[in-house]
DNA sequence: TTCTTTGCAAAATATTTGCACTGGT
DNA sequence: ACCAGTGCAAATATTTTGCAAAGAA
């Protein structure tokens, strides 16, 4: 099958470029209908599932919330309990994970993903401000 | 607000419980109607929520699936890629880990977790199998 | 009796799909 | 011209909520 680029999936590209760039199917949906303001939802989730596969983006998950992230090189996240903004960091190289998960199971460790559940400077400082 | 113990919340709690259990919400329902036949949906929904709140299960999330598990103490998984079952796996003992995140962002991390996805033993067997 | 919990159905949420039409190549 | 991609609306899937009735304490 023949891909076409079409200026839908052009503008979902962009608005998910950029330094620390993370956001849901529908702040994506917001930001690109500046961009081309008749565009439909079904398109923004087609496109995005899309440039998952084509690992240009990735879909960040967790308890009640899927965030795409800009940045499809491996690193790990923090996830603000306060805001639920996402924030990246650096991945933890330790081989010596997987292998550890395929010894105990016996089975085969494709890939890992660490996710820190917690709360940002930005929110941390309004705790301290008592606000 | 007073607690009260029902036949139908010590129902869902055990079959939680006993080693390795994980079930998604409509297998728990299943496996609890089997025990109290008349039992309602948004009981099971409302009382897996509850059990998490009071850490006597944990839900554990991922892309597409919601999956309890029976033991809230701390542990990794292993993501079957193939028949989507979760594998405990003994959690992966590094303090560093959260001091890392905590300084990369200037924020402070509450918990992690790890999730392992790849392929399980029974899987990989099938596999080689050739079936 | 009191007041939480239940069961049902409806609602809310998030994402996917069918289909006629649009537009890339 | 061909057919992948789009926009819309309807369909799905999952979880939550409102409310009258049931049942713990």
């Amino acid at each position: 099958m023949i891909q076409r680029n079409t200026k839908q999936k052009e503008a979902i590209l962009s608005v998910m470029q950029g330094a620390g760039i993370h956001r849901t199917a529908d702040e994506v949906l917001s930001a690109v209908h500046e961009l081309i303001p008749g565009i439909g939802q079904a398109t923004v989730y087609r496109n995005l599932n899309r440039l998952c596969s084509e690992g240009k983006i990735r879909k960040i998950t967790g308890e009640g919330w899927n965030i795409y992230d800009g940045n499809p090189m491996p690193h790990d996240h923090l996830h603000c309990a306060y805001c639920g903004k996402l924030y990246d960091i650096s991945s933890w190289e330790d081989s010596a994970m997987d292998s550890h998960a395929e010894e105990e199971v016996q089975g085969k460790v494709l890939r890992h993903s660490v996710l820190y559940e917690g709360i940002c400077a930005d929110c941390l400082k309004r705790q301290n401000e008592g606000v």
